[in-house]
RNA sequence: GCGGGGAUAGCCAAGUGGUCUAAGGCGCAGGACUGAGGUUUCUGUCUCGUAGGAGUUCAAGGGUUCGAGUCCCUUUCCCCGCACCA
């Protein structure tokens, strides 16, 4: 019987958030709370977290950013805001017909993202067609989102691409106005091509190579015979030293006509030469002996130089030409050497044994550190025997490295003799292509290999379409208003906006292959994905009534964008194109003028390098300046448990997991609890699991705790108390600082409140009861269900949702700084005393008897306020002051103490403090279990503590019986 | 390589010169509660210490200062970006 009637106790106070959670998901969705509509008396707050990739489920990533989003929309609706939060989908690109191919193909590693996702085996033949995947993840997202509580009008969805007609007539309107202002032209990009597959290698499509990039080569022309011998170099600068040529002597190697000039190349350099945007015919094929002994001509030292044999060359390569300067290359000086000094090297090719011996190092930079020839010195210093030793490439680096940084051309450089290395390369670029002896070259910087195992070069890509992000007016016009009229959060971010507004290129905005809107004037193009996701905010404006009333593409015309979001058409050529309704037509104009531009959008920070950025440049292009986004947040990856989370390592999180595991709360708790800011966040499902225990004895204590109506010293403390929290917290919210919000909101208030317990016992008063309801309030945007649940069971209210109840305000009046002072004091006597005991070892410990404090002297705290005016010499100011001068020896001793610790502070007096300690008698007996415990003031004891008090820290004294 | 951000105790993290004592959370240990477990709560959690003390610590090394986790320099390591890819 005894057992039953505990049993019903323990399930009448659990809170229990399978029940709870999904009920208030419900009645907000049943009450259309989040429902947001034009509301003139209402100032508006529109906030967006990026379109979520269809090509996988929502994970703990999304989770992060999605707290920061929908705690700051829940804050915002809180004070009072008219909140908008849409959430659309994306489906641009190649990722999810990668998906459906890899499937095709039987990917084991894909099939294990799928069935994590929730997908049945039978299902998984489904999922070979791109439709089905964007369909189902779409559907899995928005659950997700709805489980966690996210506050997201749902009337604003959408997805990118044709999947979603309407959306993609406003992409090809943007496009088209893009276009027309000039944004968007036609130009010539390199990229990396396989030219096996025909198509760009992509980081993903990479045997080896991830994440390489290309450079650009210097070719030059050495006249030779009746055309030109071309190396390519990174250091066009070096020409200066050139000795020799190598070629390799078992080299593929061809005569052709390069732009109406013959050229000696590699063989493998043709096809590079001829995706690079030249004519190239090839005359005839030879092998590298060929022409070893021969001479060539160098340009602007104009001299000849022989053609010699070299193993270290890469044919494949560059040109697999190399210019010989061995005093500043490591390869070049081995090479040279070894063949001083093997003169069978030579005869082998049927060269003189002597050949190269007239072959003197030019020295041409000078280096602080290194001597005339510092490859010479290197190699030696390394004892590098031959150019097939690895180390040889090591020490290129070092060379380069320093040279570059460091090193000056030297007087034999004619007019660039005295310039820095890391100057030259411009200027002498510059003139060298007046002079036609040079041509650009671009090959990848380190070797890639496509998955087909094709080796890669670079190819340019003519008639590409570009977004002119270079455009330096759009980039002034961009940089000041970044600078002038944003947001930015955390600041630490707006660094990286400033550089990438910098950086910013032309970027090419189309593809050819994946899912995308066309390109309206050649189709055959596609907007690929970062180039159709950057305005797409001001779609959620019109989006509910497009999707309400099942507008058609053909229905909106670019007229119509141009009447809602430029201004730029009338209302009767709208009416006329569109065939819609003037009602309907305002009625969209109406949605816009009022929500748009977004106020506040979060991302991860890897975005700003492209997608935030772009968001900001394309509103200035297209939208009027009233219209501009205004506050950005950037936050860091989220880790799981200190880990990368990564999708084919097999350690990534769902969201559907973490609220499957901990509830809705205490996974958004944990979200927003596991970071801030611009650093990486770390979510710990301990912390997850801690704070769904928090919430459910938070309920209980809220449910069952009866409180006493008497205001008492200690109500007023934590009243107090709270008004500042309420501050703290606010600004925290408002600065997107979720955890500090909950440090501040929560956990401060908690540890107040168990002070205030052990302060009063089991009384509790309107304060603590003050202090747990604000603490609610105070968490309702991160644990909304959990603040409905008690908004119904504690405040009974009938109507209306604890998610739009004012957010609380602090009252200044009711902050008492002094009373706050003298609790502290009572904590910092609390303290002293525990360090006393701790101090006495534990098996000798007593039971003490009788605990005395000694409230310092007066004249100690005049001293105190003395010291506050800041007088050149404290000790000199006291001893003016006759009732301080009397103590002599003592007083000086303070005053120097106070000079070397200038923190040491108390605004206390002395009758404060013995009334503040008086009046906590109470609490230190009962803490240390005594009978006696008496307050006195230090000047009226001769007890040797006494002497030991100071203002702030009074002297104590135990007894052990 | 270039640009940006970092490095604080077992873990996460607050802390941009001043109470000679480095918040808070998690975890862990012990006590209380319980038949037990969980919850809750108290105490402890760098070292030494029978009177509130002493010493050592904030990636490493150096410097500035009466005083440095905090400012400066050097080094090492980590994260993000470097594009046509979402």
């Amino acid at each position: 019987m005894k057992l039953l009637l505990l049993e019903v106790l323990c399930t009448m106070s659990e809170y229990d958030p399978s029940k709870v959670e999904p009920k208030w998901q419900k009645r907000w969705a049943d009450a259309k709370a989040f429902e947001a509509n034009v509301d003139h008396t209402k100032k508006k707050f529109m906030t967006t977290f990026p379109i979520a990739y269809l090509n996988g489920s929502i994970h703990a990533g999304h989770g992060y950013t999605t707290m920061k989003v929908d705690s700051y929309a829940r804050f915002k609706r809180m004070l009072g805001f008219n909140v908008v939060f849409p959430q659309g989908w994306h489906a641009t690109g190649q990722p999810i017909q990668g998906v459906a191919e890899r499937l095709k193909k039987g990917d084991e590693v894909q099939k294990r993202i799928l069935r994590q996702s929730g997908v049945t085996d039978k299902e998984l033949d489904k999922f070979t067609d791109p439709l089905h995947i964007s369909n189902y993840y779409k559907k899995h997202a928005k659950r997700d989102f709805i489980l966690l509580g996210a506050s997201v009008d749902w009337r604003r969805e959408f997805v990118t691409t044709p999947l979603c007609p309407p959306f993609s007539r406003f992409i090809e309107w943007q496009y088209e106005t893009l276009k027309k202002l000039g944004y968007v032209k036609k130009g010539t990009h390199p990229v990396i091509w396989c030219s096996h597959c025909q198509s760009p290698t992509g980081d993903h499509d990479r045997l080896k190579g991830e994440g390489v990039s290309y450079s650009e080569f210097i070719v030059i022309k050495f006249p030779f015979e009746d055309g030109y011998l071309v190396p390519a170099t990174l250091r066009p600068e070096t020409i200066f030293g050139v000795t020799n040529m190598w070629i390799h002597p078992d080299g593929d190697y061809v005569e052709a006509e390069v732009d109406g000039e013959k050229w000696f190349v590699s063989e493998s350099a043709i096809i590079k030469l001829m995706d690079q945007l030249h004519t190239v015919k090839i005359i005839r094929k030879f092998k590298g002996i060929e022409i070893i002994g021969k001479s060539c001509h160098t340009p602007v030292r104009e001299e000849d130089v022989k053609i010699l044999p070299a193993t270290f060359v890469a044919v494949d390569h560059t040109t697999g030409v190399v210019m010989s300067v061995p005093s500043h290359a490591p390869f070049d000086y081995v090479a040279l050497r070894d063949l001083k000094n093997n003169p069978d090297m030579l005869t082998k090719f049927g060269l003189a044994s002597d050949f190269a011996d007239d072959i003197t190092l030019i020295s041409m930079i000078k280096t602080e550190g290194f001597g005339d020839h510092p490859a010479k010195d290197i190699i030696e210093k390394m004892g590098i025997e031959s150019q097939d030793d690895p180390k040889t490439e090591e020490a290129t680096q070092t060379i380069y490295k320093e040279e570059f940084h460091k090193g000056a051309m030297r007087e034999n450089c004619g007019k660039y003799a005295g310039t820095k290395v890391s100057d030259i390369k411009d200027i002498l670029i510059k003139d060298l292509e007046v002079d036609k002896i040079t041509s650009l070259l671009f090959e990848p910087a380190e070797t890639v290999i496509c998955r087909c195992s094709t080796k890669n070069h670079v190819k340019i890509l003519k008639d590409q379409w570009f977004i002119a992000y270079g455009d330096a007016k759009w980039k002034k016009k961009t940089m000041d208003y970044l600078t002038k009229k944003m947001d930015i959060y955390p600041p630490e971010a707006r660094q990286a906006f400033v550089y990438t507004i910098n950086w910013l290129r032309d970027k090419a905005c189309a593809r050819k292959s994946g899912l995308g809107t066309p390109l309206p004037w050649d189709t055959e193009w596609l907007v690929e994905t970062l180039s159709d996701s950057t305005v797409y905010m001001a779609y959620y404006t019109i989006a509910r009534i497009i999707n309400e009333k099942d507008i058609k593409p053909e229905q909106l015309p670019n007229e119509l964008f141009d009447y809602l979001f430029r201004n730029k058409a009338t209302i009767e050529e709208t009416i006329e194109k569109s065939g819609l309704t003037k009602e309907l037509i305002e009625e969209m104009k109406e949605e816009y003028e009022y929500f748009y531009p977004p106020d506040f959008r979060a991302s991860a920070k890897e975005l700003i390098f492209n997608h935030l950025t772009f968001y900001i440049f394309q509103h200035l292009a297209l939208f009027p300046k009233n219209h501009y986004p205004l506050e950005i947040e950037a936050n860091g990856m989220i880790m799981i448990e200190s880990e990368k989370m990564s999708k084919s390592g097999g350690n990534s999180v769902t969201l559907k997991e973490l609220i499957e595991k901990f509830g809705a709360d205490a996974t958004r708790f944990g979200l927003a609890y596991c970071g801030e800011g611009y650093s990486d966040a770390s979510f710990r499902f301990a912390d997850a699991e801690a704070a769904g225990r928090r919430i459910r004895t938070l309920f209980n204590e809220i449910t069952t705790t009866t409180f006493s109506t008497e205001e008492k010293r200690i109500d007023q403390w934590i009243i107090s108390r709270l008004q500042k929290k309420i501050i703290e917290t606010a600004e925290h919210y408002q600065n997107v600082r979720t955890r500090s919000a909950i440090g501040s909101g929560f956990f401060d208030i908690l540890n107040d409140m168990k002070w205030y317990e052990a302060r009063s016992v089991n009384i509790k008063g309107p304060g603590y009861r003050d202090a747990l309801l604000t603490l609610v309030d105070l968490l309702t945007p991160i644990i909304p269900h959990f603040a409905e649940e008690v908004n119904e069971t504690v405040r009974k209210t009938k109507d209306g949702f604890a998610s739009f109840r004012p957010f609380p305000k602090a009252d200044k009046k009711r902050i008492k700084n002094k009373l706050e002072q003298e609790e502290q004091l009572v904590k910092n006597v609390k303290e002293d005393i525990d360090g006393i005991f701790n101090a006495i070892k534990k098996q000798e410990k007593k039971q003490a008897s009788k605990i005395e404090v000694f409230i310092a002297p007066e004249w100690m705290n005049k001293i105190l306020k003395i010291r506050r005016d800041k007088p050149a010499n404290l000790i000199k100011a006291i001893m003016e002051y006759d009732d301080i001068k009397k103590n002599g020896n003592k007083a000086v001793k303070y005053a120097q103490k106070l000079t070397k610790h200038p923190g040491i502070d108390s605004t206390l007096n002395a009758k404060s403090e013995f009334t503040a300690i008086t009046d906590a008698i109470n609490y230190f007996k009962r803490e240390y279990n005594i009978k006696e415990f008496q307050v006195t003031y230090a000047s009226k004891s001769t007890h040797p503590k006494a002497n030991v008090a100071e203002p702030g820290r009074p002297g104590i004294a135990i007894d052990f019986s």
